[in-house]
DNA sequence: GACTGGAAAGAAAGCGTTTACCTGCGTGAG
DNA sequence: CTCACGCAGGTAAACGCTTTCTTTCCAGTC
């Protein structure tokens, strides 16, 4: 590997000099850093960004914590965090796939010193293990997470005025036993989710809750969707915690023989790509989620720079919008 | 930030002994290690990866080098790779959405020295500038890149076979004038898909091969759909380099009245997980990406261990898989 | 002609670790 | 009782870089 060294001795400097010629730092002889940058050249010579930010102590580095990369939603969370990193410079250090708190504290503890600050999506129950397992100082922006008690700047979905704002999008439309898959059991946006359609039925005119239990994941919507086909007394619409559930439940009702939306309507939440490419195509919430990784990065990248503080913003709630398509009865044209 | 300093005056011990004790290297006596791991517990004291890196060689990260990041066929892949480096130990740096060479070669010149191997998919024309802005010593492993020259292994899709097999299916049916929605001009893929459309034509009983342009996005294959409903003579199957432009295509003619496979059949390439929930299920070819993913990442691995030479495994090829469904005019009910 | 001041380049001190080498001490053999 | 040996722990060098502090040199001033 060449060093610095290597640079120096062929251009018959000092070590100090190359560095300051490369980064234009000091004041070197335009002649002197001429013959710097050709020795570069010649020796092919790239600066090791390891050594470099162990004295600068800037990384140039973010982690990003998820709970799984399966699907389009993270795949969009992804890519907007990835946009908003590259316009400031950052790179995206991923990790992925924690069941358990303490997976993801230690995942966490082995970035330390590699990253310059945290963007963290935690939606199961346990979100202050962060706090622990982080050297307090370090930059640390959450998504969709429980904001308990730690004092992080956090960016979540508004899943309880979503949930609701869709059945009361199904209520007008006329249905009035309307069950709900829900997400998995202690997820936050499940949570949300869950308590969005509750407030929804609470005086209005439709008949009490029915909730399906469920776990985000298509097989989940499918086999809730068995369920509802069995049942003596069916719903007329089926309100699914994800997407991704609903795409289960709607090849579930098919087989079955149900007709979608003549015989129950269905809604999922989300908005993944797929969704206005099923047949019928899916009524759901649309979270824009890929902006929502690019607002939370560009504000870990501020506190950074310290360009902000860490308490100076509370949690910010993304709004999100009913998309009505076919699946609740639109007209089969359309959006 | 606490540091080995830190624990080594508060276990009133050097910070040698701080090292071995907590990396369980060299010994130690018990009551000491003792005493060590309770210091380093109370200070919340973790290692900084990157003074440690700095000496030991060793990053346990990966880069991972995209030209994008849109879509499933990306996702996918970055699924596969991380659940590899997962299993292996390692971390993976995304750095993705790299136009040019030149964008894509500094790119990589500021991972140098963060990490211990990079994957890189680099569909364009241009493959071996990696080469020069590489400490040559860095392990490396392409992906749908041309392997000209530079000696790295490579995992390569078979879209030639793929999509020649995909014709024979189309000319079996009985498709006569099939019409080919190419890919990225200087696009790797695009063109071994062009090439594979071409070498099933010829000889075979159907008309001259019609390649219209495109782009591998939705919106290219919607232009191009238009394109061949507006055709005075229009094909009876159009075969897409991939599924999004199918998508898009689908739209297309879907507006111009066109009925799918009816009228004019339809097949894709990579079968994203949409494919089968358009109507009709889109006809394409499989190509498992997450795996090729995981495979090149273990491979990558076994370089990084001195498990492996460089110019041991040449191209390696992944195997594709043509799935029938209803645009090229199967049975509704399926795949 | 001696002194001051400023520009340019070098020497060296780190950054937080790991590890090769060395020292001191207790133990067992002769 | 002395000596060699091995173990536990300390000292310090090293990893590749940035940056502060020094040194050198030369022009300008009185």
């Amino acid at each position: 590997m060449v060093t610095i060294r290597d640079v120096a001795r062929k251009a018959r400097v000092s070590i100090a000099t190359v560095s300051r010629a490369l980064n234009n730092s000091g004041k070197v002889r335009p002649e002197i850093r001429e013959r710097v940058l050709r020795a570069a050249r010649t020796l092919r010579y790239t600066p090791h960004g390891g050594a470099r930010s162990l004295i600068s102590g800037r990384t140039h580095t973010v982690g990003l914590l998820l709970p799984d990369l399966y699907g389009e939603y993270f795949s969009e969370l992804i890519r907007g965090v990835d946009v908003a990193a590259r316009h400031r410079g950052l790179h995206v250090l991923v990790s992925s796939s924690h069941g358990s708190a303490s997976e993801a504290a230690s995942a966490v503890r082995s970035l330390n010193g590699r990253i310059d600050g945290l963007l963290a999506m935690v939606p199961g129950e346990d979100a202050c293990f962060i706090q622990e397992a982080l050297p307090q100082t370090l930059p640390t922006v959450l998504l969709n997470s429980r904001t308990s008690g730690a004092q992080y700047p956090t960016f979540l979905v508004d899943d309880f005025g979503g949930a609701r704002a869709m059945m009361r999008h199904l209520i007008e439309r006329g249905y009035r036993r309307i069950a709900h898959i829900r997400g998995a059991a202690g997820n936050l946006q499940a949570e949300e989710r869950l308590r969005g359609y509750r407030a929804a039925l609470k005086g209005a005119d439709a008949s009490p809750a029915i909730v399906i239990e469920g776990d985000f994941t298509e097989e989940g919507g499918y086999r809730a969707g068995q369920l509802i086909a069995g049942r003596s007394e069916r719903p007329d619409a089926v309100f699914a915690a994800n997407d991704m559930m609903a795409v289960g439940c709607l090849l579930a009702l098919r087989e079955a023989g149900i007709r979608v939306p003549q015989d129950v309507a269905l809604a999922g939440f989300d908005d993944i790509p797929l969704a206005r490419f099923l047949s019928p195509p899916l009524t759901t919430v649309r979270a824009d989620i890929a902006t929502l990784g690019l607002r939370a990065l560009e504000t870990l990248a501020a506190l950074i720079e310290g360009e902000a503080r860490a308490d100076a913003a509370p949690a910010e709630r993304l709004s999100v919008e009913v998309v009505v398509r076919g699946s609740s009865g639109a007209a089969a044209t359309g959006e």
